[in-house]
DNA sequence: TTTCGTGCAAATGGTTTGCAGACGC
DNA sequence: GCGTCTGCAAACCATTTGCACGAAA
């Protein structure tokens, strides 16, 4: 069992929810996944591995997770009102070109700053901070570049 | 008719669009709110001016005037998938108290930095930034502390 | 007089829920 | 055994769409 399963697995048992195979099996298809799963593509890809399991499980695995705080769920782009999964491990944000949809993960030092000098200033508390960048990705540029 | 709507009729004539009664209904239902309206709330304040108006009809409204630019969709907190609605004024961002509800709006020349940095580091071009902090407000922490 | 927009009602699609059985502690 | 979890199917609800009529350029 991985890590980041048995982790979890201790923050279930603590709310008195359990670990079953099959909320396993959506935490390891969440683990392993590069791209970013909407509720029915996480579907498909735990089905492989159990036939049986059904989308509810999904959703409400995906629903006790987020109550939890591993699991985030995103809206990549203004324009789609679908969610996307990942486990949380926080501080990342999403740059999604509106293009092709190509998501591009990355970090700065500066929501940090912004989230704490907003806080000071308001005298809030901020749990979490989401930041989506959009625009077009640098193959689509060039694509676009040559067609002119 | 307010400055804003002027300037909206030229960008939608400029589109092969009009500005008809219910647009204008919609825009200015939107231009005077002082809080962020979801679809159905915006309906009701539109059929107060005009009882003949439709749900699809501000849809559709809406609709157009993402396509131009005109309005923003926002998902104001990450465990709500409704959309709600405002003025495209570009740079402003939102903070949501999860307890109460209540969205604070504000700015930081920060964001442009990471557009910048994040622009130049990948080759991509940003073209829209959202930024969404949730946490507490300071009334709902006040109240949490007396309740303790 | 052609094009665009509207109202109505029905359809869509992602997500949630009720229920009866299965499973884990 | 008790309380949680699951699968199935039906329900839900925000949003979209087809259609026939109405309005604007």
């Amino acid at each position: 069992m991985s890590e980041m399963v048995e982790r979890v697995q201790q923050v279930l048992r603590r709310s008195g929810m359990r670990l079953t195979p099959q909320r396993r099996i959506i935490l390891e298809v969440l683990e392993e996944s590069e791209v970013h799963l909407d509720a029915e593509a996480l579907y498909l890809s735990a089905k492989a591995r159990d036939p049986n399991i059904s989308l509810a499980t999904v959703y409400r695995t995906l629903a006790a997770l987020r109550e939890i705080g591993v699991v985030q769920q995103r809206h990549l782009s203004q324009d789609e009102q679908r969610g996307y999964y990942e486990i949380d491990d926080q501080k990342h944000y999403h740059f999604t070109c509106l293009r092709c949809g190509k998501v591009i993960e990355f970090s700065t030092p500066l929501i940090a700053q912004i989230q704490q000098e907003f806080a000071d200033e308001m005298g809030v508390q901020v749990t979490r901070a989401r930041l989506y960048l959009e625009g077009c990705c640098a193959a689509c540029l060039e694509r676009a570049e040559k067609e002119t």
